[in-house]
DNA sequence: ACCTGAACACCGTTCAAGT
DNA sequence: ACCTGAACACCGTTCAAGT
């Protein structure tokens, strides 16, 4: 009788979609998207740049791919974990703070709305709304700006590390904005609110948002 | 007397900033993002691409300036324009509309959120809810909430006009994505309200979506 | 069937050379 | 100072050739 080598570790040398998928991820975590190009991503599966279009379509499929595996993992433990808020709230939080650990993902959302990623959360987003009591016709528009919520949110996240690298303090960048752009007058709301926003913090500002949304939404 | 010419019409050869983001925009309105290279954009002014760095710092300063340009002129008009709706509904919808004729500035605006143009929006939906009467310490996170409604529609947009070029029917997308996904189970809600979907518009969804957000606002 | 890696058709940006 | 356009250092994607 044969014995059984138990789980024979097999060499995962074969190149896969979830295997490329998972190696795109850990560079994008890294380095952000154009951290990723085919040619770095096949070193670093130590194969060639062709090869990777056996098992995806091109980069937007591949970029599209990763953003729904993070998504997925993120709509899971939010459900699951007992520490974590439940509810749309829960949900919305729970995308803010995978936008704020990986930013790249903030990019793909907003880039390309219509991909899996975010089907997989607007779905979500309905289907607590259910949950929670909103009627049914009012259901779609409900979800539907909390989506945006979420997309906006996202754009303005990824576009702020980017700007963290020239710029670091807001109120700096607030300044020159606003000397920069004397040619149309200045930013009178902007100009007042400057202590607000100077020591504002993103998540509170984005919660806010979804409380203000979620008053608006059980009104009707 | 040396007779006046009447505008001597003078040879506008000379380049300038303007007339390069004018060009630019005449360019993007036509064929989108893609569709402006600096290669192409040179020709089109019959220059070398090399020249357009006299006066443009490189392409992300000349899609900003292009933004900025049509959004400025979006925010006049909305304020100035009898017909159009006044107060913060007016100009969220102008910004919906500038967007939906040119699809290339929603890329701009999620894409980089911090530049001029969004700047300039953010200060004139803060002053719009200032004349409103939303209290003042409520005003930055009300003005948050819109502005994210705003950058979210403009992903979504963009995306749908890409989407366009493949698939016709929103519904037949719906179909597709859903039994692509088979995996990780289906979508209820997508599925729950999937007539809703085929039939909505994107105006007023946007439009309901607003009002959801000022009723949460004036609730406070 | 899967992989290789050179080749193709582009980019944005730079820079010596001209006027 | 402004402009030219070839050159540089990249891209994503394709495809003949190998196994």
């Amino acid at each position: 009788m044969p014995e059984k080598k138990p789980t024979p570790a097999r060499r995962s040398d074969a190149l896969s979609k979830v295997r490329i998928v998972q190696a795109a991820i850990e560079m994008l975590d890294e380095g952000g998207t154009d951290a990723l190009t085919f040619r770095t991503l096949a070193a670093h599966l130590s194969t060639g740049a062709g090869a990777l279009y056996h098992h995806v379509g091109n980069r937007d499929d591949l970029l599209a791919a990763a953003a729904k595996a993070v998504m997925e993992s993120v709509l899971e433990s939010s459900s699951e974990n007992e520490a974590t808020e439940q509810g749309v709230r829960g949900v919305m939080m729970g995308v803010f703070d995978m936008i704020t650990t990986r930013p790249w993902v903030a990019t793909q959302l907003a880039g390309a709305p219509w991909q899996p990623a975010v089907m997989h959360l607007f779905d979500r987003i309905g289907t607590e709304l259910d949950v929670r009591g909103v009627p049914e016709n009012a259901q779609f528009d409900a979800a539907s700006v909390l989506m945006y919520h979420a997309l906006g949110a996202a754009s303005q996240r990824d576009a702020g590390r980017q700007l963290a690298a020239t710029v670091t303090d807001r109120a700096a960048f607030l300044d020159s904005t606003r000397s920069a752009v004397t040619d149309t007058g200045d930013y009178p709301f902007l100009t007042r609110i400057a202590s607000q926003f100077a020591e504002h913090d993103d998540r509170e500002q984005f919660q806010a948002g979804v409380d203000i949304i979620l008053a608006g939404i059980d009104r009707g």
